[in-house]
DNA sequence: GACTGACCTTGATACAGATCAAAAAAAGGA
DNA sequence: TCCTTTTTTTGATCTGTATCAAGGTCAGTC
């Protein structure tokens, strides 16, 4: 992916498609075309971005905070299938229906673009359609690993597998420091957790509890969770491999 | 979806990401240059197409047939993240490795391209990305729908939640005949049934004899299903809607 | 036509996680 | 600060699916 990057990009971690920060710091051309077709939104905790259905105008990349895709069904079985993290993109060119409803599970700020323009940016720039084209590869992969989670992983698995992912994208953008003790803070409620993982909150809870027990993690109130040797959170959530860890 | 089809794949069934049949028959200017770089393979059910990790030098379409994508942890646990129907398409430009085995569930024919040349007739060729990133999308759409079965769905729920994906694919290459009786083939063993539902065989069984007791379907042999009345079988997968249905 | 092996079905039992219920711990709000 | 509400934990019990174990069916082959 690395060498397709294109060359207006190439130095820029505030990408419109994949910013960290705020989208008005790179100094590529095509963020001339961007500037006037981009808004900002916040969201509290627990606020809804879209529902499923909802008409969708805009397309937005995160800024800070998380915010979730999920699915309910008719008697009220709900699944996420999504968690968007900062510099995560979400919306689809060509369709104006949202298919997912979006909800702020911490406080959150988006960085939204117009979909007509934005498409239009899409259609003249190519190296911006070939991101965008790696970025939902990604998302893809992300989704089929999840479905091994879903399917196939125990209870305690599963949540060893939702916080190591947490656990790996807090570094990636925060202060790395592989081999020694990592601390972050869950941007989900027990319930959200639940709803990710295909489990009831009780049995998360319970999970969360039997790995505190067993000295995989330490908590400080409910939400605030250390992970002294990542290893054994890694094995835990029974990977075969590292999974990427700090990539 | 439909107006971002680009005007030279406008009347191509076979347009070469997205053929039915075979793509020589298209006549459109990109395929001038793919038609040196393509060649088919046929594969036998049960023969693997390539193994996770291997070096993959190619991208390809299923002509014809059915092949799955699994994913396989170290203790042999094993979940389907992907069914190849035909006109589907697997592999990453910009990736030689794979992420996931392929396997021959029946007869299967695809037509491949050897990936670095395909890579470039992307990069030079706009409209291909573009048609690219729509088929990726819908597969990213339907990725997350199986996480939904995956992860709330009960067994006999899961069950018909396939037998309408089969049946609809199929009615839609073949005779489509709403309101009318629908015949296929179950292009699935019992266990690649279990390990796209993240359900051990027996129970796949059990469930399919229970659908066949309770009417929603009939079995001619093993394989050869029969289904009455589509719109029972969706309501027993728990679908809110007909899930595009013929569409 | 009976032998073989792969695939499928059915039965008995075990167990992980769901469900129901209540208490404990935080988080707000007056 | 106390009171209310929300979130989380823990306990008791239930249930759907896994597991273990036979037996049945069918296609291919000698």
């Amino acid at each position: 992916m690395q060498q397709m990057v294109s060359p207006a990009f190439k130095n820029c971690e505030e990408c419109p498609i994949r910013h960290r920060a705020v989208c008005a710091k790179c100094d590529s051309d095509e963020l001339a075309l961007l500037e006037d077709i981009k808004y900002y939104r916040s969201f509290s905790a627990g606020q809804h971005v879209m529902w499923a259905g909802d008409q969708m105008d805009f397309v937005a990349s995160v800024v800070s905070g998380v915010a979730s895709l999920t699915q309910t069904m008719e008697d009220g079985r709900t699944q996420m299938v999504g968690l968007l993290l900062p510099s995560d993109f979400v919306g689809r060119p060509g369709r104006n229906i949202a298919t997912y409803t979006v909800t702020a599970t911490s406080d959150l700020l988006m960085c939204c673009f117009r979909r007509k323009p934005f498409e239009q940016m899409i259609d003249s720039t190519p190296h911006v359609a070939h991101r965008l084209l790696e970025m939902t590869l990604d998302e893809l992969d992300a989704a089929r690993e999840w479905m091994l989670v879903l399917g196939r992983k125990t209870a305690r698995e599963k949540i060893a597998s939702l916080l190591s992912i947490i656990a790996r994208r807090d570094a990636a953008l925060g202060t790395a420091n592989p081999g020694k003790a990592l601390t972050f803070e869950l941007p989900l409620t027990r319930e959200a957790m639940a709803d990710y993982l295909g489990l009831t909150l009780e049995t998360v809870s319970r999970q969360m509890s039997a790995l505190k027990r067993d000295q995989i993690i330490t908590l400080s109130g409910k939400r605030r969770i250390t992970v002294p040797d990542m290893d054994k959170l890694l094995l835990e959530a029974g990977d075969d491999s590292d999974g990427g860890f700090l990539i």
